[in-house]
DNA sequence: TTGTGACTCCTAGTCCGTT
DNA sequence: CAACGGACTAGGAGTCACA
């Protein structure tokens, strides 16, 4: 799969488990709430200033931004 | 130090202990040789296709290489 | 082999709104 | 609360000639 693809997800997810709206989330990174949203559905490929204000404020490494899940040998085609 | 900056290094310090000219990395990451050299200057914040194409052929993480430099508590103004 | 200026083209990113 | 639209500006993506 496409890297951008497993931001997009993994920002919704970590989003989620920190329990902030996508506006919250926004404001605290200074960052628009269109574009927040636009970036969990994929739209764009944030640039890696973006994706380091997020993880910042979502308390995590980069690197768990753009972590690709492990692939699921059951439906190969669906993460690739 | 913002993360463009050590993303800059880490490309140059790992392109070179791959024994990579620019130009040979650029042809293997289907990226312009003058852009390249561009990023490793920090000129542009690079969007994450292209950090993880990069990754691809370096045969790293893409978390190495948008890892941050340890602080060296000795000249901390350094790294910032 | 790399740095740089100049130059396009297109998308990243913002701001307004409505559904 | 989130998806989505249009309109807009800044700046990334990509190439070339030349030092």
């Amino acid at each position: 799969m496409e890297i951008r693809e497993a931001f997009a997800q993994n920002l919704r997810t970590l989003r989620r488990a920190k329990g902030l709206s996508q506006e919250e989330l926004a404001h605290q990174a200074g960052i628009d709430r269109t574009y927040i949203s636009a970036l969990e559905r994929n739209v764009y490929n944030a640039s890696i200033d973006v994706v380091d204000r997020l993880a910042e404020v979502l308390g995590v490494d980069v690197a768990e931004l753009l972590k690709r899940p492990p692939a699921n040998p059951r439906d190969s085609s669906l993460n690739e």
